[in-house]
RNA sequence: GCCUCGUUCGUCUAGGGGUUAGGACGCAUCCCUUUCACGGAUGAAACACGGGUUCGAUUCCCGUACGGGGUACCA
């Protein structure tokens, strides 16, 4: 049975690498039929978030990745967040203890900063732990004492020199570590919380967690992981490995960072993230426009790839597909231009009646008064030509509100007062015509410009100007259509008076 | 520094001992369209470097360079 975990921190908000990392882990889980969890891992009290947990669910839900278990999804396996598992962790550490595969150490963070601020590449290993305040170095009756005391203590991983320890990595293949080189890493932190590595290895264990699949961040860590196994006697149900690459900053050197989304102006969370603090406010792929579809198929396929040369994936589709073993091995740059395409392919892909949906938020916000069936129309028409959602209001405007400015370069190439007692027939012409569809209107217009003499070139570009101020944009007559016609020869008679004003000044 | 992982067009990637090194984004040109897009076509654009192994290496091996990650009582 596969059961896999997303296991972030509420540290603030999602980073968009751990939402594909939770999208990979989904994928197995629902390719497998198995169950795929969602823990909360804030064993460090000190850089709580409130709230964060509430947006790590939140935006799982928002791409769709709906866990089965986990932190408000309830299951049997619970409590699912680490804090409410401090007595677990605790039991298990003092096995460890009395396995003689941890032990307790007195040396103050303070002490151990100046260590390494005096000794270049200090660790606390099996070199050094002799000279450092430990139950190792120190006698039973001085570990009795301190402890009775209360002196604050942390429980450490004993690491015994000489071993290899072999990784089989589904993504890397074996990775091998020297134990001699590992640092005895602090389990039980003097607060009481465990640290990541013991929190982890012991909820994997009673979670039942089949496959880890997480960050490349890792991957160093996890030989301390294996000898956590086998120190609590549980190697033969140890999960198997798979690390993922990272994904890299646009440009430049080192993992995408929150700073990377301020710094070139792209979202790098799912979500928005508010904040009284100019600087922790973050934008997110909902709030910039993107469906979350696209969000999804475009991280899908940052480091990793299926069988032939798909691009457009459905979540049924990459269920379908996923393989672990496909999985790139190198760090995949962050692509905002291939999102953005990715989500123009959505849009486009949408009906419209879900489009009108999407729009509601920002036709609210701008207060147009429209109806739910004139918001399908906008969808219909604008569709091909947008990027994100907002850009049906955004670059749609004309469609929502009277044209207030013209491109003035344009018309002053198109507009010629020759013209203006033709426009003005035009405009009786057309308001004589019966209101029909865009096609009809056109009829009505070849006709009309072929009984003045006059090109429809000559008189396309300034109908268009008179109706939308500028030259992008949809058919002239499915614009005129969907305006109706009232609305249309209210701007035809605004746009022949201004060209007129113009003329004469 | 030490440990560890990686390196194919600008980017995401396919491929793999003999290929015109394939696709996608982006870019350019053209077609469609009396707009803008969409769509279609075409084009420019890559195997980090040096040694091996081999008849032959971009592919396998070893180095080097470059990059990632780790090196916390953070996850």
């Amino acid at each position: 049975m596969v059961r896999v975990r997303f296991a972030p921190s509420p540290t603030g908000t999602l980073h968009i690498g751990g939402v594909r990392t939770a999208l990979y882990n989904y994928l197995l889980a629902r390719q497998t039929g198995g169950q795929f969890i969602l823990r909360i891992e804030d064993t460090d009290q000190t850089r709580f978030v409130p709230g964060a947990e509430e947006y790590i669910i939140e935006a799982l839900r928002w791409v769709g990745l709906v866990p089965d278990e986990g932190v408000g999804f309830g299951g049997e396996y619970g409590p699912y967040r680490q804090s409410d598992r401090k007595a677990i962790y605790h039991q298990y550490a003092m096995e460890l203890l009395e396995r003689g595969h941890a032990y307790y150490a007195f040396d103050t963070p303070e002490e151990l900063e100046t260590k390494r601020a005096e000794i270049e590449n200090f660790t606390y290993n099996c070199h050094t732990r002799n000279g450092l305040r430990n139950s190792l170095a120190l006698s039973e009756a001085e570990v009795k004492a301190l402890l009775e005391q209360g002196v604050p203590a942390v429980i450490r991983l004993k690491i015994e020199p000489g071993q290899r320890i072999v990784i089989q990595d589904l993504i890397r293949g074996e990775v091998q570590f020297q134990s001699d080189l590992l640092d005895d890493k602090v389990l039980l932190k003097a607060d009481g919380m465990p640290t990541y590595h013991l929190a982890n290895i012991v909820d994997d264990h009673l979670m039942k967690i089949s496959h880890v699949i997480r960050g490349e961040e890792w991957l160093s860590s996890t030989a301390h992981h294996v000898l956590l196994y086998r120190g609590l006697g549980w190697e033969d149900t140890m999960p198997v490995f798979a690390h993922l690459p990272l994904i890299l900053k646009p440009v430049g050197d080192g993992k995408l960072s929150k700073r990377d989304g301020a710094k070139f102006g792209f979202p790098v969370f799912p979500l928005s993230w508010d904040s009284e603090k100019e600087e922790e406010r973050a934008m997110g792929f909902r709030e910039a426009g993107f469906l979350p579809e696209a969000v999804v198929n475009f991280l899908a396929l940052l480091g990793w790839h299926p069988e032939d040369e798909q691009e457009i994936f459905s979540m049924e589709q990459l269920i379908q597909a996923f393989s672990l073993e496909k999985i790139n091995k190198g760090g995949a740059r962050f692509d905002y231009e291939k999102a953005k395409w990715f989500n123009q392919k959505y849009i486009q892909s949408t009906d419209n009646k879900t489009l009108a949906q999407l729009m509601w938020p920002y036709v609210k916000a701008h207060e147009y008064d429209v109806c739910e069936e004139y918001l399908e129309q906008v969808a219909a028409l604008m569709k091909e030509r947008v990027t994100f959602i907002q850009d049906f209001v955004g670059q749609g405007q004309y469609l929502f509100e009277t044209v207030a400015t013209y491109d003035m370069e344009a018309l002053s190439k198109k507009w010629k007062s020759s013209l203006a007692p033709v426009f003005e027939r035009w405009i009786a012409a057309y308001e004589a015509a019966q209101e029909g569809t865009s096609i009809e209107q056109e009829e009505v217009f070849k006709a009309f410009v072929a009984e003045q003499g006059v090109k429809p070139g000559e008189m396309l570009p300034l109908l268009r100007l008179a109706l939308a101020g500028t030259m992008k944009g949809p058919g002239v007559f499915e614009l005129a259509a969907t305006l109706g016609k009232e609305e249309t020869l209210l701007r035809l008679n605004n746009f022949l008076k201004f060209c007129l004003t113009i003329e004469t000044a």
